[in-house]
DNA sequence: GGGAGATCGTTAGCACGGCTAACAATGTCT
DNA sequence: AGACATTGTTAGCCGTGCTAACGATCTCCC
């Protein structure tokens, strides 16, 4: 086995990851949003209305974490609460017209910041990048697939 | 400018890294240490011993957050502050065998996790997302070169 | 119908990480 | 010696993550 490549990969992701956001969350800070919010906000409004347990599962965190995101999300008037007329526990969740607004700013905003960082890339080097970052929703979805 | 493939290519990378560092705290979770204490105790261990200062840059945050993550992690008897006899005002940080150890294990096991979830990778692939990696990595450089 | 149990969201309370502001200690330079 | 800069710490705020516990609601089955 490989171990001394993976190894090195593994080390190398991570704190890729990690620095990478950092950085992001420098930039979404101008639009008032956390990262965790920006990305909440980001699944309500492309994924349509859903519920706050499947959102929960969708950023996968927990109800209790959710709640609060989205309770910050509201209290900003970028998402709402809806109550289900057939099954009252449940609270829908959909995003407001200020909600789409805010996150089509951020995002430009976002690809302003990601087009300087990546002028200096070739057509070609983009398109790498675009299969590892493909390559990493993999790797993660089979993490998630076997729970440790 | 290809405005909507880097726009697509931003969310997703940041979508991706928010996801996969959501995944490796739990991994890392079984070492008892954060994703930033492992981080910065990756830095001491391999970078040799280095000011609280030095560090704080490395790791990109402020002062006070790293005084607050050394702290933790010689709590937990994995690093040692060594005070400077030429000038007192710094704070000389270098990791204790345990702190070898620890990270050892915690690299260990990250890589056991990566091993399954790269399982269904191609040699090919793996080489991809080497590249993709090392692309984030200089991305992640040209941003912090212009701030903002 | 009615009670047992499952499900959903919330609240309470803990730990941690990020920040700024303010400060003490120390070093440096004129 | 005194003014200024640098280093690290403390204090205090906010946001994110968790578990435990709870109320409300739905479902299922007797």
């Amino acid at each position: 086995m490989n171990g001394h490549e993976s190894e090195d990969l593994a080390d190398q992701l991570h704190s890729a990851a990690l620095h990478l956001l950092r950085q992001l969350r420098k930039e979404d800070d101008a639009s008032g949003l956390s990262a965790p919010r920006l990305s909440a906000l980001s699944v309500v409004v492309f994924g349509g209305p859903l519920t706050l347990g499947e959102l929960a599962r969708a950023e996968q965190v927990r109800p209790p974490t959710m709640t609060r995101i989205v309770t910050g999300l509201e209290k900003d008037g970028l998402i709402k609460r809806k109550g289900d007329p057939r099954d009252r526990r449940l609270t829908h969740i959909e995003a407001t017209p200020k909600g789409h607004k805010v996150l089509a700013a951020g995002r430009a905003r976002r690809v302003e910041k990601l087009a300087s960082a990546v002028g200096k890339l070739e057509r070609k080097e983009l398109a790498e990048l675009r299969r590892g970052v493909q390559l990493v929703r993999e790797v993660v979805a089979s993490m998630r697939g076997k729970p440790a």
